[in-house]
DNA sequence: GATGAATGAGTGTTCATTCAT
DNA sequence: GATGAATGAACACTCATTCAT
């Protein structure tokens, strides 16, 4: 079968050097937020991502569409990171896992928590997207870790989301790290009622 | 207190015009840097202030001086809070009130969090000062609440302090408020060895 | 009229899809030029024509080739009118519509004044053009008008074209329309010399 | 006497380097508003003009600032010479000197025509400001010349500026200066209604 | 030939910082 | 010491032009 028949699958078929400059962008300014948080000057978004500023703008005509683009794609990175994790480990192991991975995607975006308390209408929906994609994605590591008994099968998942984004706002990454693994512990040992607020 | 009358007494005098400028911009700092956050533009502060930019370069020749200075300065308002409250109020009512000003303290320095983690060492003595400062405040006020028997008496003080700046962290009003309280009842009647980390 | 029947015939026959193209430029630049000035993005032109911004550079490398190509092509149909206004009219109605008709070419056109006076020379052939084609225009209007008694005899063609010109570019569609009525009548009505410079 | 006397005299004294400033500004902008129109780059203005961006936003923070305000001074200079003209030369003379200056002034701000035009109502008052200023000055001069009889008395100050204004727009210098002489010549040897519209 | 994505120089504008007054 | 005007680097953003598709 030939390219078109490919094409004509997707319909308008996305230019493959489009799809490299959303790419590039994506990933640089992701690199660049994280770095030097989301006012960073354009130029640096840019010149790491090897596109010119008009591309940028082509694509991202308002600031705020690139952040959001960014946070939309590092919530679905963090949420495939779920099934995957899901496959190599055994299920204790992959929920404490990906919650590390959850801490660590909440720590880099700390820079977001001005931008997204300033109410612009524009941050609106990302808490509600975070909601949307984690909440599955715990879900779903819950139960099967609670299915083999070796942890508790009444852990509310919005509750354990929220302790775990409220433990990695603190900043201190071995202090993350420790808690998160008390955190589990506790899920394993406790008794029905403990992870309940 | 000592150290003060030694200052006004000996070496040169601050000549009151001096003052008013160092105090003005001390409050105009502060209320500009709560509003728009610590990047906020020089001229939003001399304008608040009454003062031109030459006099705020004068006394903070880098913006840093500023922040650190206005992070010392209401550091020692909110312990010097502690006194306060502890002359007005009952000991664990005393403690809970100023717990609650420890939580809108940290909660309006969100702002600084990310220039305290640029690795900008005119930042790196501030943590220690919080401390400095506030160990004392809280370690008083634990002690007199212990004295009357109505909380238990094994409180780590550090680890109040921290619990409090990490609820507080968390950016919701409600939240914190009903947290701190919760934290407070557990102090008053938890076991001896509840608040220990 | 010869001409464009030899064109056709020869030569490189002109592709519907590139007449389309060429058309619709002029027709978007027209309107473009009229409303934001000649100084409008390209963007709008090529949005309003339906074409690329690539088909837009084939056909007017230059930004001055779509300028002057416009003008000729208004030129032209400024002057094709007067046929068919003297077809339609009374000798002496067809002039003064006519001159009406000039009169919003040339303040359509102010937007090129400053475009002339630069002195580009890819606007040095547009004063002769407007002569070339608007003399021969006029000449027989006044002609016909000057046969059946109506009008003097004697007016300059070109001075009647430079005053309505003038007249028109004061920028006052009342005041334009007035003094040109009024001009008419002194055709009309005034003596051998009168229209003279 | 000393400096103080001076200062008070005048109020708040204008800092010398502040009306250097201004000045500066306005020579330039006048210059590069001939030149190169007034959408002329603001880099072009400060550079000419030795000050720093800044500055030029300081004192005129909307372009249509300091375009206002090159027009008014420029309005100024030339309702000024018409008094210096009426004193170096005899009243018919200094008349048509003046006329000629005043020609001169309209073909400089053609390139404002367009954006008068544009609706922006700052600068709506600029028409106005030309006759308050420019009606005061002719009347005087028509007045002078009138008084020796060597001109008609009966001018209305208001046409004879606006069919200046008319004959400058054409924007052909020979032509203007030959018409404005023939149109004083028409007021020296004319009847007593000639020049009325 | 047509398309429109990419480029990147150019421009308006802001604002930290300096320095003449 | 205080003032605030001036500076000019830095930035966001636009848009003419090129060129891969």
């Amino acid at each position: 079968m030939s390219d078109s028949t490919t094409e004509a699958s997707t319909a308008r078929r996305v230019r493959p050097d489009v799809q490299r400059s959303l790419d590039a962008l994506l990933a640089a300014a992701s690199e660049v937020f994280a770095t030097d948080g989301v006012d960073a000057p354009v130029r640096r978004i840019t010149a790491k991502a090897g596109v010119g500023a008009g591309t940028l703008y082509r694509h991202f005509p308002q600031r705020s569409d690139l952040i959001t683009a960014v946070f939309r794609h590092e919530v679905d990175a963090c949420a495939e990171a779920a099934s995957a994790l899901a496959e190599q480990h055994e299920p204790v192991e992959a929920l404490e896992r990906w919650l590390q991975r959850l801490a660590r995607f909440v720590a880099d975006k700390r820079g977001l928590k001005t931008a997204m308390h300033s109410g612009d209408p524009a941050f609106e929906s990302l808490p509600a997207y975070f909601m949307e994609r984690f909440v599955p994605a715990v879900t779903h590591l819950l139960e099967s870790a609670a299915a083999t008994g070796d942890i508790r099968a009444d852990v509310v998942p919005y509750d354990l989301l929220r302790a775990v984004s409220g433990i990695a706002a603190a900043d201190d990454d071995a202090y993350t790290r420790r808690t998160i693994s008390l955190l589990v512990d506790g899920l394993r040992y406790g008794g029905p009622s403990a992870a309940s607020d």
